[in-house]
DNA sequence: GTTAACAGTTAACACTGTTCACTGAAGCTC
DNA sequence: GAGCTTCAGTGAACAGTGTTAACTGTTAAC
C-alpha cells in the first residue's frame, strides 16, 4: 500500500536513506492502516453491496492477509459496526454541514434543506444507506443497552432533527390537534418525552415524530426502490409530501416550480 | 424423517407389509418434500433470522445431504425466493380472509382492518417481515424486469390495497388537494398511472399512495424497532395516524378508546 | 541492551454454497 | 415380467467464508 506520509517525520540527525524518509511514529502508522481498512472496506460496500464487505476481501484489499485484521478489530461485526458509526457521522456532518453554509435563518427553510439532504445522500450512496436503514436487526435483546458506537452515531443523528424542529417549535409554535383526537393512551406516552424533546408539549411532539415518520418512511420506500412501480421518478412526489408535512408544522412552503 | 402419509394410499391386493402402507406416488412424494423444505427453511427463519437459513441448515433440518436440495431448488438463492414469495402469498391471503370472515359492509372499515392486519402480521412474524420488506434489494439491474415469483406475489399483495381503495373512491369519492398544490410534474406522472387505478383522478392517487406510504413507514419503523427509542409501545401512535390518514379518504373514524 | 509489545504471517479448523460422479430404487415401455 | 430410463439421494471434493493458534520479525520502552 506504501503510504509514504513523510508530514510528521521528525527532523533527525539522519542515518540511512531509509529511516529520513518514512519515520512514522507506530501509533500513526496503526491509525493510518485503520484508517486504509476502514476505506476499503467504504469501497467494497458501494461497488457490491454489504455483502460484499467481507474480512477476507477487505484484507486482500490492501494486500494483508485477514488474520492481520484482528489487530484492528476483534471480529467482522465490529468492523461493519465501525464503518457504521462512521458512515452515520459522516451523514450527520453533511447534513449540519448544509445548514451552516447556506446562511438561511429561516428554520422552515432549514429543515426542508436538511430533509432534501437526507434524501439526496440516501439517493447518490444507496448501498451506504441501505446498510445504515434497512432493516435495522429485530433483534430481541432489549435487556443490554445498545451501547454499539453505531448505535450511538445513530442517536446523534437523530438529534440533529430532533433539536431542530424543537427550534422551530420554540421560534414559532406551531397548532397541534387537540388532546382527545390523539387519546389520552398516546398522550400520557408522549408527556413522558416532554424532556427530550425540551418541553414540548405532547400534541407538537406527536407532529414531530409524524414528521419524521413519513420523511423516513418516504425516503426509505424511494431508495430501496419500492416506489418504482408506480413512480419512476419519485422527486415530485417528495416535493409535495414535504410541503404537506412542512405545513402541518405552521411553515409556509413555496408553490411548486413546475419548471419545465 | 419418516412422514408416513397414508391418506393417499390405493387400495392394493397386498403383495407385503411395507408396500401395503406407504404407497405414495413419486411426485407427491416429490411435493411432499418440496413442501418440508419449506417449512423448514421457515422455521429457521422464525428462530434464527434470514442468516440462519442456510442451504446446509435446511439439509441437516431434514436429515438430508445438501446436494440433495438441488433436486428441488438451483440454489439457495432460489429457495429463499421460493421462501419470499410463500410468505408474500400467505400475507396476501390472510389479508383477503380478514375481509371476508369479518362481514363489514363498510369499506373504510375495512381498510381499517387491513392496515391494521398488516401491522399485527409483522409484529407477531417480524423476521418473515423483515425478509419481506427489509431492504429490498438496491440491485440496479433495471432492464430485466423482476419476473421472480417474490416479485409477483409481491405484486399481488400490493393490489390487495390498491383495489380496495379504489372501491372507496368509487364508493364514496373523497376530496383531493387541487393539481397546483401537487405541480404540474407531479400531476402528469400520477395521470399516466390512471388506468392501473382505475381510473381515479391523479388527486386521488395522490392520496391513495400517500396512505400507503405511511402505512409502510409506520409499520417498517415499528417492527425494526426504530420507534422504540421515543415510544416503547406504538400501538397507540399507530392508531392515531391511521385516524389521520384515514380521514384524508373522507372515512369517519371513530375517536380514540381510552379503554384505560 | 535487554525485554516486552506489537504488526503481520503461516497453518489450520469449522463452516458455507456448489458441482460431479455415482448408487439404488421407482416408473414406463415392449 | 425384462429392460431401460428417470430421478431422489449420497460421498467426495472445490472454492469460499470467519476465526484461532503458534510463530516471526520489527519497534518502542525501561
Amino acid at each position: 500500500m506504501l503510504t509514504v506520509n513523510s508530514v510528521h517525520s521528525k527532523v533527525l540527525p539522519y542515518r540511512d536513506v531509509k529511516e529520513s524518509f518514512e519515520v512514522e511514529s507506530r501509533d500513526r502508522r496503526r491509525a493510518a492502516t485503520l484508517a486504509e481498512i476502514k476505506a476499503a472496506a467504504r469501497r467494497l460496500l458501494v461497488s457490491g453491496g454489504s455483502t460484499a464487505v467481507g474480512l477476507r476481501a477487505v484484507a486482500r484489499e490492501l494486500g494483508l492477509t485477514p488474520p492481520a485484521l484482528y489487530r484492528y478489530f476483534p471480529s467482522h461485526d465490529a468492523l461493519i459496526g465501525a464503518l457504521i458509526a462512521d458512515l452515520y457521522d459522516e451523514l450527520t456532518a453533511a447534513l449540519m454541514q448544509l445548514q451552516t453554509t447556506e446562511e438561511v435563518p429561516d428554520l422552515g427553510e432549514r429543515l426542508y434543506l436538511l430533509a432534501n439532504g437526507l434524501r439526496n445522500w440516501g439517493l447518490e450512496h444507496p448501498a451506504e444507506f441501505a446498510l445504515l436503514f434497512g432493516t435495522a436487526v429485530p433483534i430481541a435483546d432489549a435487556d443490554d443497552h445498545d451501547e454499539t458506537p453505531g448505535h450511538q452515531a445513530a442517536m446523534r443523528f437523530g438529534a440533529v432533527f430532533k433539536e431542530l424542529v424543537a427550534q422551530i417549535w420554540h421560534w414559532k409554535p406551531f397548532p397541534y390537534p387537540p388532546d382527545e383526537l390523539l387519546g389520552k393512551e398516546l398522550i400520557a406516552q408522549l408527556t413522558e418525552e416532554s424532556e427530550h424533546f425540551q418541553g414540548m408539549p405532547p400534541g407538537a411532539i406527536y407532529l414531530s415524530l409524524t414528521y419524521w415518520t413519513r420523511l423516513y418512511g418516504l425516503i426509505c420506500m424511494e431508495v430501496f426502490g419500492q416506489l418504482h412501480w408506480v413512480l419512476p421518478d419519485a422527486a415530485a412526489y417528495f416535493e409535495a409530501q414535504l410541503r404537506e408535512i412542512g405545513e402541518a408544522l405552521g411553515l409556509d412552503c413555496p408553490p411548486p416550480d413546475d419548471k419545465t
